[in-house]
DNA sequence: GCAATGATTCAATAATTGTTGAATAATTAA
DNA sequence: TTAATTATTCAACAATTATTGAATCATTGC
């Protein structure tokens, strides 16, 4: 992970539209949902929604594939677990050793 | 965390300035740095840092305490802990277990 | 082929954010 | 108390971001 791309993700993220969508894709998992199923799930006009999800995609938390005449988005947990790591790298003095357990977090490796 | 919180904490990180303010403050640990060290060791103008110290400080990720003419800031390890919480809340359709072990990630407990 | 559906792009506008130098406030040292 | 140091606030300007309706593009069903 370089600066660019962690900002690119944390602006992704900065916005409540965003949030949202990513946060309903989490949950979704693998499966993930069409742009109109995630309009209608957040209560968004068409146009507004395609504006966020673009967004999204561009900084690599969505990936998104074509079904027919829909366009399904999916959470992308990698890019997540490595914007973790950049924010924690070399936490506490370079010593990341002593304090390793205890809060933990999971982030799941299924989800594509 | 509530989503309003989560906002203003990516709205913080979605800046190059802040964003080095903050990794320099994590690697620094639980001593932190004054806001001169902070000026000189990312060669910002003081009036620049100062209004970045402040949104950061404003978000909670940063805790700031007074010594003498100083100002010392901190990294809060404990927010950025619970803001990963809240982005992989429910992931995976609320089956967190099945994904805890492999990518789990470490974050610091003991840094204030 | 033609109409309907799902989704994105475009243009216009409103609102927010980042940077700078000058001025100000607070603390320390002489 | 006066001067120096550390840091913040202020005002002005430039740049970016979010929202909306209308128009466009692509795919499917008749």
């Amino acid at each position: 992970m370089d600066q660019p791309t962690a900002i690119t993700v944390f602006e992704s993220l900065a916005s409540s539209v965003r949030l949202d969508v990513f946060r309903l894709l989490v949950k979704q998992g693998p499966q993930g949902l069409v742009a109109g199923e995630i309009a209608a799930a957040l209560d968004l006009p068409a146009t507004n929604l395609s504006f966020h999800l673009k967004a999204l995609t561009q900084s690599g938390l969505l990936a998104v594939t074509q079904e027919g005449r829909f366009q399904r988005y999916r959470a992308n947990m990698a890019l997540m677990s490595d914007l973790i790591g950049y924010l924690t790298d070399e936490c506490c003095g370079g010593h990341p050793e002593a304090c390793l357990r205890p809060n933990a977090i999971p982030v799941c490796t299924e989800c594509p």
